[in-house]
RNA sequence: GCGCCGGUCGUAUAGUGGCAAUUACACGACGCUGUAAACGUCGCGACCUUUUGGUCUUCGUUGGUUCGAGUCCAACCCGGCGCA
């Protein structure tokens, strides 16, 4: 893997550009499609590709689950079992830590609404706490109880990167504990020992096999919501080998920002930087001004299989009674095959010359069309939703990445924004 | 004509003396940020209220029994089945 820096964004961190991998270039910074169990939901890699997706991110807990990563290892690797050519991250099953372990059954998420995390989770401290969590942490690792059958499963930084190296990602990460804000302090500290052990684990079991040469491994900053402990992360996480960085966590929009800029001021310039599980479009423009070049959220994908599309002006839910007559396209000149349903010119096999994939020309699906079909459950509501989100997200970030090239980010920002209401 | 069974929120249902009344679907709204997620939460008779509330009107119709009736009784209307 090697990265090159292409152009930098003036008074600030952000810049543009290209990741190599075996599986070729990534463009940054870039939107990754989130393919948790090997498919980006809804849609065939033709069409993630078609998208303007590069990469994608499976994940490394499900897939060992289901169906196995030594089944996915005789199949070839992911790429091949998937068949997705381009490249691929997994992450390393550190965010289930979190979602099965002190956030299960509970309404915490990654971006935690409102400014006061006063809410502390009281039973933390206790070992037998009796609330229902699938995922128990220990020192040398977690056990977790698998959500599909409850038999019980035991990772540790090792068995993360055998995982892992068994997947063959061109781009694998650290095992970490991703924690709430919600948790004491005390906690925060003892968790964020526990990253660095483990990241430090990950690193040398990583570098003892001969995979340290085909696939690249990232390190994950933690600490939660206090400046020092993430300052402490930074660094310590940027003193390791990595080949990149990843940025994890859950905290408010205010803490994420203000994080985002402290850890990447500390981390190297010349390394690529993953804000894990970050994707809302005014959170792209944050992540990109302070120094993100990877993004990858289930937003768009879940966003559009549950009715909520994205459009310039914020977004909207299709289902909606005032959407059951509208016929106008989701997003007013949204280049998306939604949207435009364009004629396209791609060549079928065995014919001469291009052939017209759509007969004349119908002006694309309307928001009426859209909200019959999920009204209707048609699976055909997810396929153009996610296409419609995806494309909207995917673009937003190439656009962005060009507005970097252009010198003209700001003007781009200010004007997206303008109009963007995040709700 | 006689007998039996049945008529409850848009639909299908639960309910056999304390009920504005169960559940599912439909409908309406909201939420979703390294996917336990084609999911979840809330609302769904009307009006009022700051509240854990208050008032009114409802289970085919009309009457009755009872402190109290969707629930018991009577007649009637409608539907299904059976016998003529």
């Amino acid at each position: 893997m090697h990265f090159k820096i292409e152009k930098k964004l003036e008074n600030s961190l952000g810049r543009a550009g290209v990741l190599k991998t075996s599986h070729g270039e990534i463009h940054t910074p870039t939107f990754v499609p989130v393919a948790t169990k090997a498919s980006v939901k809804a849609l065939t890699p033709l069409q993630v590709a078609e998208l303007g997706a590069e990469v994608v991110l499976a994940n490394t807990y499900h897939l060992y689950l289901q169906p196995g990563d030594e089944l996915v290892a005789r199949a070839g690797g992911l790429h091949k079992f998937m068949n997705w050519e381009g490249p691929i991250i997994t992450d390393s099953g550190g965010f289930q830590v979190f979602s099965l372990g002190a956030a299960y059954g509970k309404d915490f998420s990654k971006v935690i609404r409102g400014t006061e995390p006063a809410i502390q989770i009281p039973e933390r401290s206790s070992a037998e706490d009796g609330a229902p969590r699938l995922a128990n942490i220990g020192n040398d690792g977690v056990s977790f109880r698998s959500h599909i059958d409850g038999t019980l499963h035991y990772i540790t930084p090792e068995k993360s990167m055998e995982i892992q190296h068994n997947l063959g990602a061109d781009i694998i990460f650290a095992f970490d504990e991703a924690t709430s804000p919600h948790e004491s302090y005390e906690y925060q500290n003892e968790a964020l020992s526990r990253t660095h052990a483990w990241a430090k684990r990950s690193l040398e079991y990583h570098q003892s096999k001969p995979n340290k040469d085909t696939q690249a491994l990232f390190g994950i900053v933690q600490g939660g919501l206090e400046k020092d402990s993430r300052k402490k992360s930074a660094e310590y996480i940027s003193s390791l080998p990595f080949d990149g960085f990843g940025i994890g966590g859950s905290y408010t929009k205010e803490h994420m920002e203000l994080t985002t800029r402290l850890v990447n001021e500390i981390l190297p310039e010349d390394k690529p930087r993953h804000l894990l599980g970050i994707g809302e479009p005014e959170d792209l423009f944050m992540g990109v001004e302070n120094g993100v070049d990877l993004f990858d959220c289930v937003a768009p994908t879940r966003n559009g299989r549950n009715g909520t599309l994205y459009t310039k002006n914020g977004k909207i839910n299709i289902t909606n009674a005032q959407y059951r007559g509208d016929f106008q396209p989701i997003e007013d000149g949204c280049g998306c095959y939604v949207c435009n349903n364009p004629s396209r010119d791609l060549p079928l096999s065995g014919e001469e010359g291009p052939v017209p994939l759509t007969r004349g020309t119908t002006g694309g699906f309307t928001r009426a069309y859209l909200c019959h079909l999920f009204h209707g459950k048609e699976m055909l509501a997810a396929t153009l939703a996610t296409t419609h989100n995806l494309y909207f997200i995917i673009n937003l970030v190439k656009k962005i990445r060009q507005s970097i090239l252009d010198d003209n980010f700001f003007e781009f920002k200010e004007e997206f924004l303008k109009n963007y209401n995040p709700k």
